[in-house]
DNA sequence: GCACCTCAAGAAAAAATTTTCATAGTCCAA
DNA sequence: TTGGACTATGAAAATTTTTTCTTGAGGTGC
């Protein structure tokens, strides 16, 4: 083949393996029919095929129940009041099955998208949530946003690698606001002082209008991933630990027992009052061994509307029964 | 495991599909693999598989730059009774597109000439296709001829600078046939003498053996490109005008609901009889702003076996529905 | 009870896929 | 230019997926 004969050679190769890719996985036809097709070798449709799934543009959910799942669903369902809960096997194990939790989030956000059911979503941050929105399909967002539920930058301002908003904009082309504010102000005066800028306030507002919240589940650990990656500072971790809190959501931090306990780092913390946590609809997306202690932290207190999880970390969540009678959260329909 | 608790009872064999599509897809494993995990045979977790895809309950997207294109291409195909349709990103855009349509329309002569499908192919000519055989490689052809279907003079007997064939011989070293006679005569008489012609009437009978026509589409406007190069006179224009016409195709005329229309400038065309066009495939290359009411126009006369554009005219091709019913289908279902 | 039907399972065959391997370019640096 | 590293390619082999065919276990109606 004589090569560069003008321009678009670069994107060539990989726009021949996304028409490979669909053909095949759209399409249904056999690798030697889109070759045929594609006017090349059957072996190389197949490498072109594999670039595509190697390069992750194929993105494949399974709707419905899975058995074995749906036990633990209800079982969490009803032991931890919530009303809704999706449990998928897992493809992944260990400290923090990244694969399994992201294809689970995505399916879940893509419904929640193409539902069209709420017009504004509040999206919390981490590595978990980074990585359902980048398995995610891209969908056209027809009446929902998105407003990011915590401030975007670390401590130095550096762009967080694991923004969410940014990436979700991206794949919806929604409306997407972001709180350009670093996670934690330096005090909670300035927290104030940040929260009453102009712009910020405005996504503030928006914040609380959002039906739903869509969040990760932090660990509070001297090695936990938050701590490491420098979103909070050692001292700060130390002062956390001392109140014997062993989990975060949203930035608020909870003992075992699922109690809420107030302090200074959640008070600098650019995010949602705990009032506004109370008050609205969260799901959470989390897993893994090392955060199976948070999760029934969160899950004891009753604040979640919702929860995805894989299957191992279910499995542990129900057979360590909760330290303490879970709260009184209830039962509202549960969504798609 | 403990179920049937307060689970809802549901199929478990469609549960345990899920489960075994899970494993598969987003877990990529093998289906041996799937069926020891589940303990059972290979075969079973096969028909599971198979039985969730048939279900519906697999979900698979194709990202990258063309799957959008794909798309187009088999709505395309389906509304208009296509065998044939490609559809490809547009590196520039409006009026007239010529680098995407040229680059697709190379892309597409030279898979003809290398796969020497066709023996003996029929080409109009136009901007469009000029700049095609422009952006060709190379290919030297081994079985494939080309004939001219257009007379390629102008009124006055300048060669035209959008010849086709001179550039398409040039670059396969192909046979290739000219007509060479202008475009239009100065009256039927006159172009059936001209077609009587030794020489002429030899290329008009290798027209006629040609198993693939290939064409641009030619808006009728006084502004037009066919106009104002001089091809046509301008009473001549007028008169097409009057009876409707918005789109040419190989020197025939057409409104905007895909009826042919008679008319004594075609009668005095250099050019293939209707009859011939709808005995034979015609792949049409076309794309652009202005054009696109021409293209819907050719489109709803069913005439076309396959179209090449560019994926802006594609998305105004199948937002603007045919004005009236295409000719005869010819679509398999996308599963996926 | 008995013939008949349906359907799931398993074995085996067929088809498709993925991997492996050897080869032939191509690109650099010496 | 030469040699080496790297890459793409196609053939062939290995593996996996899919289809086909057969069998036997229920269930049904007479």
């Amino acid at each position: 083949m004589t090569l560069h004969q003008l321009a678009p050679h670069v994107d060539e190769e990989a726009a021949l393996a996304a028409r490979a890719a669909w053909l095949h996985f759209a399409g249904g036809k056999t690798q030697g029919e889109v070759a045929e097709l594609l006017g090349v070798q059957s072996t190389k449709a197949h490498r072109l095929i594999a670039k595509a799934r190697a390069d992750g543009l194929i993105r494949v959910f399974v709707e419905g129940p899975i058995s074995g799942c749906i036990a633990l669903e209800e079982k969490l369902k009803a032991d931890f009041g919530l009303a809704f809960c999706e449990v998928v096997p897992n493809i992944d194990e260990g400290s923090l099955p990244l694969r399994t939790l992201g294809v689970a989030g995505a399916r879940y956000l893509r419904n929640l998208i193409e539902s069209a059911k709420y017009r504004m979503i509040g999206m919390g941050h981490g590595r978990t949530l980074a990585t359902a929105v980048d398995l995610m399909p891209s969908v056209a967002a027809q009446g929902t946003k998105f407003v990011s539920l915590l401030g975007g930058l670390t401590r130095r301002f550096a762009a967080s690698p694991f923004d969410v908003i940014h990436r979700l904009a991206e794949r919806t082309a929604a409306e997407a606001y972001v709180m350009p504010v670093p996670f934690f102000a330096n005090s909670e005066k300035d927290r104030q002082v940040l929260e009453a800028q102009y712009g910020v306030s405005d996504v503030i507002a928006m914040a609380r209008e959002a039906e739903l919240y869509i969040a990760g589940i932090g660990e509070v650990d001297r090695k936990s991933f938050i701590a490491t990656a420098g979103m909070v500072d050692e001292e700060d971790v130390e002062e956390v630990m001392k109140t014997g809190a062993c989990a975060e959501l949203l930035g608020h931090f909870f003992n075992e027992h699922g109690e809420h306990l107030p302090n200074s780092v959640s008070a600098r913390a650019m995010a949602p009052r705990f009032s506004d946590l109370k008050s609205h609809r969260i799901v959470a997306v989390a897993g893994g061994t090392s955060k199976t202690r948070a999760i029934r932290a969160i899950l004891a207190h009753g604040l979640l509307f919702g929860l995805i999880t894989d299957e191992a970390t279910a499995k542990r969540l129900v057979s360590l029964k909760p330290g303490r009678e879970p709260g009184k959260k209830n039962g509202k329909p549960a969504p798609g």
